[in-house]
RNA sequence: GCUGUGGUAGCUCAGUGGUAGAGCACUCCCUUGGUAAGGGAGAGGUCGAGAGUUCAAUCCUCUCUCACAGCACCA
């Protein structure tokens, strides 16, 4: 028989018949590790303990301290399991796919009846009883028609669906725990009792299209999370309901930022503490626009079709479009218009005014730009995706060789605003074309080639996004990670040399003759909605102190020092700052608890004390030592911790 | 938009085929209290909207609407 060569982490080789598998390898050198062995991988490449090593190869067999290839296989095995829990519960359930994600896996399936919370126990419950069996998992290689016949004989025709996709002639692995069988990749574990039978929890329950697609039947998908073992399933738990206590929803509620209703839904009512985070976050980005050479404009809410027509977007997102139609008692001729969804075609109409010199170029036009968007309903979630926003948009008309320095300006620009927000990390994505899409393939060619070598030549990374380009250019994502860890795409960068087309934009050129510019489409926040959302979440309310809607509230004790209170209050008003007087006929400790709930960064407590001294007791939010400062000293201080980042 | 679950006081939530309850918040009174809830009293609801069944509907049925979770979508 022939002989191969295995080649161990540490360096040792060693050699086996063809054929081995990493079972035997791993009995081969200590049956605790026969034991303890999860899988294996060949050359970087994850298989299971079975499968037969037939070529020479780098070897490693994992135990359950390999964090990644155990979550990987306790989250696959799982799938399986689950979906061999709710069939012996259920026999006429169809089974479909359950792939690992992030924190767990999801399992697929059809059934008339929905699941309902006490069947997600119920099937957890049987999931415990399958990893106590402590069944072995067995694979085996048929080949299609075998497979097709198997399923159609099982009556699972999401199966049969499967195995169908898969290209003639490739071989097709069949897995058994126990009695039961899954069509599947693996690789898989030794047998369930390998499974953590306390690491584990069915979160939810769902519905969802069969194989992603909304004109296809919607199956319910069970979620699930686990983990190695009951702590790090424990610590999940808490760090959702940490992320649910951060939900701004919740926060615009407790701190009255905002509300919304069944009249306008998807559109935001801004009361006054939401709407002075709003305003501050657009003075900074209106003077870090100026700083860096935008002009700022403002463009019509409502639109002729025929301008949508145009530039292409009525065709593609007609449905999507708030539809106004005049009527004929008003208007002679009947118009339909549509409330703007964007505002680039809007640009490229003041771009066209008179006659554009190359001398104008770059020309870097930027709008607030209120935009309305008839929203599935399905998609709104609070503040995040609405309806009705407002976009940090511009564009930049430029020629292409300019494209280069734009594109490493925005990124530099982009950079320090996420900076002076308090977001220090954010990761590019770069999006190629799309399937549906407006343009040649010479004019994409061009495009994708020049912002990803603008992008690489401004010294940044980016990984790949295929197919999620705009329908009329490529775009760079800007993506942040917030406090907590999670990941926003808010910024963007769009290289468009479709619309300056169809919309008729020129300028004239040294040569004397007309050209057409190139479009950058630019936005940094995305929307103030969204961004103020994730700045909600990802500071748990706390904002910077820059940024607070209500920044200072000064407090008495006793009543004899509301004169004082008062006279504090109205001294860091005239400083510029957001403060109140809180004189009511309450303890300190009230006063104390409601604002720290209300999330005001500073407060102040005066008693009789302070009144004598001419000073003021300062608790910061979070913290419960408090210090005491004169009162001109706080004054001053504050009204310095008050400054805009882009002003200090 | 699709599947599922919901909508009761400003908020969080009980509850019932015979037109409603708690805690907090709110108003007033007492209390002047030193850093996360002092005490008492009071007021507050077309039970999401419309239709149907019924002697009687907040409760049962249907339609609509909004919200929540996921899917699909995101110029």
């Amino acid at each position: 028989m022939a002989q191969i060569s295995l080649t161990f982490p540490d360096g040792n080789v060693r050699h086996y018949p063809a054929g081995v598998t990493a079972a035997e390898v791993a009995a081969s050198i200590a049956p605790s590790l026969a034991k303890a062995a999860i899988s294996a991988s060949l050359d970087g490449r994850h298989y299971d303990l079975q499968w037969p090593i037939t070529a020479d190869a780098a070897i490693a067999i994992h135990t359950m301290k390999d964090d990644a290839q155990a979550l990987e296989l306790i989250r696959h095995d799982l799938a399986h399991v689950m979906a061999r829990a709710v069939q012996e519960i259920w026999p006429e359930v169809k089974v479909t796919i359950g792939p690992v994600i992030e924190n767990g896996w999801y399992y697929d399936f059809d059934r008339s009846e929905p699941f309902t919370p006490e069947d997600l126990g119920q099937i957890e419950a049987k999931m415990k009883e399958i990893i106590n069996r402590r069944d072995p998992v067995t694979t085996e290689t048929w080949d299609r028609d075998r497979a097709i016949r198997h399923y159609e004989a099982m009556n699972e025709p999401y199966k049969v669906e499967l195995v169908g996709m898969i290209p003639e002639g490739q071989p097709i692995r069949m897995y058994w725990h126990g009695h039961w069988q899954d069509l599947c990749r693996g690789p898989h574990l030794q047998h369930t009792g390998q499974l953590p039978a306390d690491a584990f929890k069915l979160m939810s329950v769902a519905g969802a299209y069969w194989r992603g697609d909304s004109s296809r039947p919607m199956l319910q998908r069970i979620y699930g999370v686990a983990f190695r073992n009951r702590d790090d399933l424990k610590a999940h738990l808490t760090m959702l309901e940490e992320a649910a206590k951060r939900d701004h929803r919740k926060l615009g509620r407790e701190m009255d930022l905002f509300h919304m209703q069944e009249e306008a839904p998807g559109q935001v009512f801004w009361h006054p503490n939401g709407w002075n985070i709003y305003v501050t976050l657009q003075d900074y980005m209106r003077r870090m626009q100026r700083r860096d050479g935008y002009v700022e404009v403002n463009t019509p809410q409502v639109v002729d079709r025929r301008l949508w027509e145009a530039s292409g977007h009525w065709e593609k997102y007609q449905e999507h479009m708030f539809i106004v139609e005049v009527d004929e008692e008003h208007a002679r001729e009947k118009s339909i218009n549509a409330l703007k969804p964007m505002n680039c075609p809007c640009h490229v109409q003041i771009f066209n005014v008179g006659l554009k010199s190359y001398r104008d170029l770059p020309l870097r036009m930027a709008e607030f730009g209120s935009c309305n968007r008839y929203e599935p309903s399905g998609a709104l979630h609070g503040i995040m995706r609405v309806r009705g926003f407002t976009q940090d948009d511009a564009h930049i008309f430029c020629r292409e060789d300019q494209i280069e320095v734009e594109t490493k300006k925005f990124i530099e620009f982009l950079s320090t605003v996420y900076h002076d927000l308090g977001f220090e990390q954010f990761k590019i994505k770069f999006s190629d074309r799309p399937e549906k899409r407006a343009g040649s393939d010479e004019v994409w060619d061009k495009a994708e080639g020049a912002l990803m070598a603008a992008t690489k030549a401004a010294g940044y990374d980016f990984s790949m996004n295929p197919g999620e380009g705009a329908f009329y250019g490529p775009k760079l994502e800007f993506v942040l990670t917030d406090a907590i860890g999670r990941d926003w795409q808010c910024g963007t960068l769009q290289v468009d040399f479709v619309l300056p087309d169809r919309l008729d934009a020129n300028y004239i050129g040294e040569d004397g003759a007309k050209h057409r510019p190139v479009m950058l489409h630019r936005a940094t926040l995305g929307s103030f909605e969204r961004f103020i959302g994730i700045l909600i979440e990802s500071h748990a309310g706390k904002l910077p102190f820059w940024i607070a809607p209500r920044q200072v509230v000064v407090a008495s004790i006793v009543s004899d020092a509301d004169p004082f209170v008062l006279e504090v209050a109205a001294a860091l008003k005239a400083a510029g700052i957001r403060a109140e007087a809180d004189i009511r006929n309450e303890k300190i400790n009230y006063k104390v608890r409601e604002h720290s709930v209300g999330k005001v960064p500073v407060i102040l407590a005066v008693g009789m004390k302070e009144v004598e001294d001419r000073t003021v007791s300062v608790r910061r939010l979070g913290e419960t030592r408090t210090e005491t400062v004169s009162f001109a000293d706080i004054v001053a201080s504050l009204a310095a911790e008050a400054t805009p980042p882009d002003l200090r």
